[in-house]
DNA sequence: CTGAAAGCGCTAACAT
DNA sequence: ATGTTAGCGCTTTCAG
């Protein structure tokens, strides 16, 4: 008999504990399985050998069998990120409730990286994959996989694929912020934006702020934008270029700067200059990531709901994966609300 | 014939390849894992067949056959803290060079949690796992696992499984801050540490810290010493308290706080009294996270290289899985480096 | 309700 | 160097 070590017999199968409860193989299966009715007694025996033995079931086997792995891909851009970090912790949570495990990829925001890791999904045969934030153009993961996808704060796309879309309304938010700065009384308006040739957050918040300013009356001349990435560096970078020629005496600003990341940076880039907000300039951000409301001065932003966004993904997925729902065509939206704090 | 749908043709096998390329399933396998050598001719053949059908290997069966996933679980108590986030990216990094792909495990400091996630790592059948400080005592984790280990960021015991540590030198970063506020002209010393029953690296800085102090002659009512957790609310709780019966004019003290986090709620709690730093206290973290080099003023703390256990951590691991190296008393130890900024 | 047996797709002996 | 074939451990018809 092979001994028995502690709690991990790897080579103890359906088999050893069929002859130990002395039943079929099969019995054995319906019990663990529970998909079939077996009498209490034999149920009984069953479930006394597999604790006797310490048996633990070969999950590959099982598989093989169902062609279900029970495992669900998430890729995101960066798992250093706190805000990405938030999706792969809920996804997760949710998944493990429903019997998933789940397996994590890390892009890097390479485009490269990106393909490579889908594949390294559709390889180790995950059920269905969350992709939070991609770079690679949407239609361009949905040709390559056939499982149930759902893309996570990207603007969805027209397809027939099993995929779901889920989303934030970046573009109310950004209006949102043009309001506020609008009753605030600013007649001067910058906007730092993130990559927007790349990423639709970046466009729609840009094109919300913009777009609301102009409805309401605020000359193009009066609205600045700078174009940039969603970092710490780029956000001081950029604010400490507009501040060479910036004077608050001629008209008090309020900058949007397109992400809080780069807001600190742009509130960086303020201080260095003795600069005091709100009174030299009025700063928003975006994403209300929880290290800004511990900023000085508080950051007003937007609270961009990642994990809502994340729960709703886990539970489309699931119930594409468990009822068989057909993702094609569902796209939910979530709102976004404007914090206000004391920085604008 | 099935028809060649986008990349991700689940009902192709090697029996389909062989077919097509003319060839057995077991000249097929021989290209695909390149253990045996195949001639030029044949092996050209087998690839032109898989690419032109769009096969996949099926991991399931090829892990059923072999008995190795290529799959390792990591554990980490929060995903949502850089710190943790660092050690998964690194880790994933490493492992996905070597082919490995990585399931991740959060355990939100809740030892059922840690010990329901052994169990799925077991159950899903991973080849390997690092457990990234962990709560469950090091002995019950190893207890319940076969399988290679390797446990991070926590004091190693004694063991004669197949586990290996790696872990920072807490104590003597800690010695280090003490150091340097004695070199300061420090003569008052306030600790705010982490949770010292359960977490290692809280009871070594410390000890550390106490210790060293002693050592060089202050005075046990010179050094007062707090117990809490290592959270942002934690510390601004604490030191309010402490505030509450504090007067600078009879002695600045020096402050060392467990961790970076906590450190920035220590600090908020003294601006909220008015307090500067370092004019009223001196303040020192211990972590070194990405943000503290942003607050006001600059933290003044101890790198703790997670990027370099983690790296170390995955090359253990890879070498126990690829090379069948024996972790048993295996154990590395990182130095601590104190980051001198403003703060102290 | 229970058991016998086929077979999921792959790899690795073994045979040629 | 290549082909044949026996399983890996499980689930699931299909009989009884």
């Amino acid at each position: 008999m092979i001994a028995e070590r502690n709690g991990n017999n790897l080579g103890i199968t359906v088999k050893d504990i069929a002859q130990k409860a002395k039943v079929s193989t099969a019995t054995v299966s319906n019990v663990l399985t529970q998909k079939k009715f077996v009498s209490e007694k034999l149920a009984r025996r069953v479930c006394d050998a597999v604790s006797a033995l310490g048996y633990r079931p070969n999950n590959y086997a099982r598989s093989l069998k169902t062609n279900r792995s029970y495992m669900i891909g998430i890729q995101i851009p960066d798992i250093t990120n706190p805000y990405f970090g938030k999706a792969v912790e809920v996804v997760q949570a949710e998944a493990i409730v429903k019997g998933y495990h789940v397996t994590l990829y890390t892009t890097g925001n390479a485009i490269e990286t990106e393909r490579r890791n889908i594949e390294g999904m559709l390889n180790s045969r995950v059920d269905g994959m969350v992709c939070v934030a991609p770079r690679l153009r949407v239609k361009d993961v949905l040709d390559a996989v056939q499982i149930p996808v759902v893309i996570v704060d990207r603007l969805p796309v027209a397809t027939d694929r099993n995929a779901a879309f889920v989303y934030a309304d970046n573009y109310s938010g950004a209006a949102a912020i043009a309001e506020h700065m609008l009753a605030r009384g600013y007649t001067r308006f910058l906007h730092l934006s993130g990559p927007v040739a790349l990423v639709s957050n970046a466009s729609e918040r840009l094109k919300g702020f913009v777009e609301t300013l102009e409805k309401r009356g605020v000359r193009k001349t009066d609205c600045r934008v700078r174009n940039g990435e969603f970092t710490f560096e780029c956000g001081y970078g950029m604010m400490r270029d507009v501040l060479r020629k910036y004077n608050p005496a001629k008209g008090v600003m309020a900058a949007f700067v397109g992400s809080d990341i780069m807001a600190w940076g742009a509130m960086e880039a303020l201080h260095d200059r003795k600069m005091r907000i709100p009174r030299d300039m009025g700063i928003v951000g975006y994403d209300n990531i929880d290290f800004s409301r511990f900023l000085h001065p508080a950051l007003t932003t937007v609270e961009n709901p990642i994990g809502e966004m994340s729960y709703r993904a886990a539970h489309l997925l699931l119930d594409a994966l468990e009822k068989g729902r057909n993702l094609a065509g569902m796209t939910v939206m979530a709102g976004a609300a404007l914090i206000e704090r004391n920085s604008c």
